[in-house]
RNA sequence: GGUACCAUGGCCAAGUGGUAAGGCAAAGGUCUGCAAAACCUUUAUUCCCCAGUUCAAAUCUGGGUGGUACCU
């Protein structure tokens, strides 16, 4: 089994903080669980670590893709795997540090997924299926491929069912879960109003440090809103402002309001998941907290 | 001061006589492949106030209050 520290938590608890304190206290590289901070030039909006603690500590899946690239749960676990190993072999911990649930659960729980790649022309079929004839039709369309899959998925939710369409009807092998991996699975928690008034203050931050100067360059370079890296929360808004579609204080909003939504979402996703949960408000405390459990958890076989 | 228009949930808003669309927010939730994505559920016994017409009014009439625009 190896050993992976986790540090999971909604948007702007700190994580990143605390990843930083315990890898330099045991040893440690962080892997990023960041579907936005993989992608290089969207640093500002998705509080990507800075340079300088990049360089106190290892950061791995940060900067690894262009903007234009795609990225999916699949590439992550991959990705991941690798990276732990190597960081094992080196005698170091891997700290797992991030906000996208998805990614991690996929790896801690040890999802075997194909690699089903994209398919552009399917794609734009089966959106023109969706709609010309609605989503039920889509659905109808899964269940004739296959009827066990289509029982997994949502009916109602056309992203996911284009997708189940798309790995059905590719090669790509399905294994069982099997994972190896023994987790220390930190879940940072901080009182709702908390998170909220730091979102609140982070995002006049962002914009304080030029997040619409960076959403300028991206768009220069050819980024829009179909590109994957530039839906992210505070990117697509910026997006709207540029184009005229709303004001100022309209992004501004916008950008809290949907980083608040992310963060309730979060919060769900964490509620079913297995994990040990650090109340924060007191970093000391907090950090205290966790280095006595990583301590006794590392000494276990 | 005069004239015109408007007043619907936290916000935006549809509805012109038949028993309150929708969007956003909020709250809760889903989750094995774009997840900072996508999707689901809930949320006005009531339409600024008062009086009237009518079997029936958010919708019509009169008055009041508030707002907006133009005029003097």
């Amino acid at each position: 089994m190896k050993k992976v520290v986790f540090i999971l938590g909604p948007t702007a608890v700190g994580k990143s903080y605390f990843g930083i304190c315990l890898a330099k206290k045991f040893n440690g590289e962080i892997i990023s669980a960041d579907s936005v901070q993989i992608y290089k030039g969207l640093n500002i909006g998705s509080a990507k670590v800075s340079e300088k603690e990049q360089k106190e500590v290892v950061h791995y899946a940060i900067d690894i893709l262009e903007p234009e690239e795609q990225f999916s749960v699949f590439d992550f676990v991959q990705y991941t795997k690798d990276k732990i190993n190597e960081i094992i072999k080196n005698g170091k911990l891997p700290i797992i540090v991030g906000g996208t649930g998805l990614y991690v659960k996929a790896l801690i729980e040890g999802y075997n997924l194909g690699g089903a790649e994209r398919n552009e022309q399917l794609r734009q079929e089966l959106e023109k299926i969706k709609d010309e004839q609605g989503v039920d039709a889509l659905y109808q369309m899964l269940v004739d491929i296959d009827s066990n899959l289509a029982l997994q998925i949502d009916k109602k939710n056309p992203v996911r069912i284009i997708r189940a369409i798309e790995i059905a009807k590719s090669q790509g092998v399905k294994e069982k879960n099997s994972s190896d991996i023994d987790g220390l699975i930190f879940a940072l928690e901080k009182d709702r109003n908390e998170i909220y008034k730091n979102i609140n203050s982070r995002v006049e931050e962002m914009l304080e440090n030029g997040l619409v100067d960076e959403v300028k360059a991206l768009v220069k370079r050819g980024l829009g809103r179909n590109h994957q890296s530039m839906r992210a929360i505070g990117y697509k808004e910026v997006l709207d402002y540029l184009e005229g579609i709303d004001n100022y204080q309209t992004m501004v909003e916008k950008i809290k309001q949907h980083s608040r939504n992310y963060a309730k979402r979060q919060l769900t996703f964490l509620k079913n998941m297995k994990t040990t949960r650090i109340d924060v408000s007191d970093k000391d405390k907090a950090l205290k907290e966790m280095s006595d459990l990583v301590e006794e958890w590392y000494e276990r076989t």
